[in-house]
DNA sequence: GAAGGAAGTTGAACGTGTTCAACTTCCGAG
DNA sequence: CTCGGAAGTTGAACACGTTCAACTTCCTTC
């Protein structure tokens, strides 16, 4: 089991072969770097990667870390000029995608993972909570600055809708083979206004009941596995 | 390469290998089943299993291919009886579940598939358009057999969206490990109607724009990958 | 400063998916 | 019937992710 509480050393040393790998991912390709190529990079053996990273999928997750820190740091004070939700949340997204589209060729392998209910590093999964609460507090603050009027019913969950949203634009991403990731771009651009409208529409009675049904779901079904598997 | 066009004897050969696999897959769940162990159980070489199917994904895939035919065969009977758009849709994706839950163990491989783009097994790939269209033609017909009027505008587009809320169940589904996927089954339950209430929406003024606006959205970005990269 | 245990480090070895050069079987043309 | 090439078949060999028993370094305690 790979080191759990740190020496400085320790540190320096499991810094050193992340970004030694993040740096042959980016250049080489996730499958084309072996872990052994790592490890000759790094200076290291093989068997010292693996004593602090448990194996090759964890340093996508440690990747994912990273990103989510820095996307936190950043989509504050991006934000910080808009006050409609729309444009909070493009800023918020945009943020995103400025931090993450360096690695956006081997990142694939991060979507790969989220999808696998069984693998830790899923992003569903609870050793992935800390790293997954940090993103939906970006939005929650996306939400709690915005001028814009929300039914207090509808903002408790927000947050997380706005996170399953932002999964989707990932995998657009991914996806994305346009330079820059402009087609991820113009797709946030296009989908957050759309959002902030219909969430502007809960307001209608019309949609009332379905927004209602809707919340009941999500609160259903979204909640985080092993306490919604055991309702009757 | 493996085989293109085929003599009886080689389909016979072919559908043994996939059988085998199936059963182990079934029996042990992907990873544990092992290519070797398949050759062995088979009666074949190592080899010759890859002389049929280009990879162990390949396996994969062509149970997808198997449970699609399945449910094509199947959900035009069980939408029969049915008129409202909600219960054709729901008819139409408890098939599939009923069809595809033996396997829904290993099913999670077929998923990560799914998601990476670069996989020609994925859904979205050119190679399983033939697939694709099979399962989107049984969902145009869910939709032409209702009684539920729908605006022609949207019409058009809603057997690609009503795909895009399958793979969403799909993807819920191989989450759900409620005994006979019950959550999964009540997720189609519930969100059948909201799908049919939102279509039946789009005739208020109101949110004609958002409608429109959401359409083009799915033509821009939604055509399948190479036509849609090239557009200004 | 010596002892002893914890933390760190090593690389050979294992099991896996996959490849491939060599072999065998099949079948149609002459 | 026989030849030749196409189709089918084989299993040893390869590269990879991963494990682990053995070794070394470091730090704490007396």
């Amino acid at each position: 089991m790979p080191v759990e509480n740190t020496t400085p050393r320790g540190d320096e040393r499991k810094a050193l072969i992340l970004d030694t790998a993040l740096r042959l991912f980016e250049r080489d390709g996730y499958e084309k770097t072996t872990m052994r190529a790592i490890a000759k990079e790094a200076g290291v053996s093989v068997g010292n990667a693996y004593y602090y990273f448990a194996s090759k999928d964890h340093l996508v997750q440690a990747f994912y870390d990273e990103v989510s820190d820095r996307h936190a740091e950043q989509a504050l004070a991006a934000m910080r000029p808009h006050r409609t939700l729309a444009a909070r949340f493009a800023a918020d997204l945009h943020t995103w995608v400025d931090v993450a589209e360096p690695y956006r060729e081997f990142a694939t392998q991060f979507v790969k993972n989220a999808v696998d209910p069984n693998s830790p590093l899923s992003p569903f999964s609870p050793e992935s909570k800390p790293t997954r609460d940090k993103v939906i507090e970006v939005h929650r603050r996306a939400v709690q600055g915005s001028t814009t009027k929300v039914d207090p019913e509808i903002a408790a969950n927000l947050p997380d809708l706005l996170w399953m949203h932002h999964m989707g634009i990932v995998l657009f991403w991914v996806y994305d083979r346009s330079p820059g990731a402009r087609r991820t771009r113009d797709l946030i651009d296009r989908t957050s206004p759309m959002v902030a409208r219909v969430i502007g529409l809960s307001r209608f009675k019309v949609v009332r009941p379905l927004f209602r049904e809707a919340d009941k779901l999500i609160q259903d079904f979204l909640l985080t596995g092993d306490e919604a598997a055991d309702k009757s």
